[in-house]
DNA sequence: GGCATTGACTTTGATCATCGTAGTGACCTA
DNA sequence: TAGGTCACTACGATGATCAAAGTCAATGCC
């Protein structure tokens, strides 16, 4: 945190305080690609993030309004994560994040990216958007946007 | 730097080891969008980089391939950093991350950013790197891509 | 040629953040 | 009621960041 509340007005540097940072996009990666939503999957990452930053993490992003947390209504113990409005027009934030680090990482045959980069951008960012807003994600899940997208494309031909 | 270096390939995690901490997306905003090339240059931008984390950001970025360092010709005291093509590659994630932002921050009445988020996406991405590759950038000097594209949208009406 | 200035960094020492590991306590399950 | 799950906290060590001052070559000005 630290000076970091306000360093100027300018739009860019505002996405940086919120999202500059090595943890906080690959949250909302998980939560908005992956579909997971609670504190011990987010734990589970590939990158094994510690509870202690991951917890400071989802507050600060809970603060800034990009996720909202809420208890569980069937078990007590557990909680979940879930996108807010604000949080799902940075969508198209992390697609670009995704296309652009395809060009730094190794190419892997079955890696859906390959599949959603063919298809059209806006096609893409629609079904992905309805799909959080309906609890989903983009991979993650039976009503995966993916699975929409990959469907649709299927009918089509 | 530290466990930086590839904690997984996910593309995603790519972009946010290049890009995810609090100055280096500011850096590339600096050199994109406002055309300064010079460490003096970057030294006073907006929110006040230090000059260690300066040279530190600015050979990370040079390591990682999306910006060059040059030695001026003119004058031997001078160096400028400028994009690669991997760099220019970025726009998209600068202009979505400029995008987000503005729902963050005060509307400002002549800000240009309300201009060019009126204009079509794809206009701007493409008059922007074009600017870029030509030495140019989005506002900054005589040649900028925004003094292009206000010219086109003027003739146009 | 001398001298203040510019420009690109380094150095330093204090403060701050992050890491990994080990809890803690409420809660559910058998 | 014993054992596991879950969402975190606490902690000490390590690493990054900060502001301010310093280095040093190159330049502009007289």
């Amino acid at each position: 945190m630290k000076r970091a509340e306000g360093r100027s007005t300018c739009p860019t540097n505002f996405t940086v305080e919120t999202f500059g940072d090595s943890w906080s996009l690959l949250i909302m990666r998980d939560l908005l690609t992956l579909g997971k939503h609670t504190f011990g999957e987010f734990l589970r990452s590939e990158e094994r993030i510690g509870p202690s930053v991951l917890a400071d993490r989802l507050a600060r992003l809970e603060r800034s309004g990009v996720i909202v947390r809420t208890p569980s209504e069937t078990d007590a113990r557990k909680v979940t994560y879930s996108a807010t409005e604000r949080g799902i027009a940075a969508i198209p934030l992390l697609y670009e994040a995704a296309r652009w680090g395809r060009g730094g990482v190794p190419v892997e045959e079955d890696d859906p990216w390959e599949a959603v980069m063919a298809m059209d951008r806006h096609d893409v960012l629609d079904a992905w958007q309805q799909a959080v807003r309906e609890g989903g994600s983009l991979f993650g899940g039976a009503e995966s946007a993916f699975a929409r997208l990959i469907a649709r494309a299927r009918a089509d031909a």
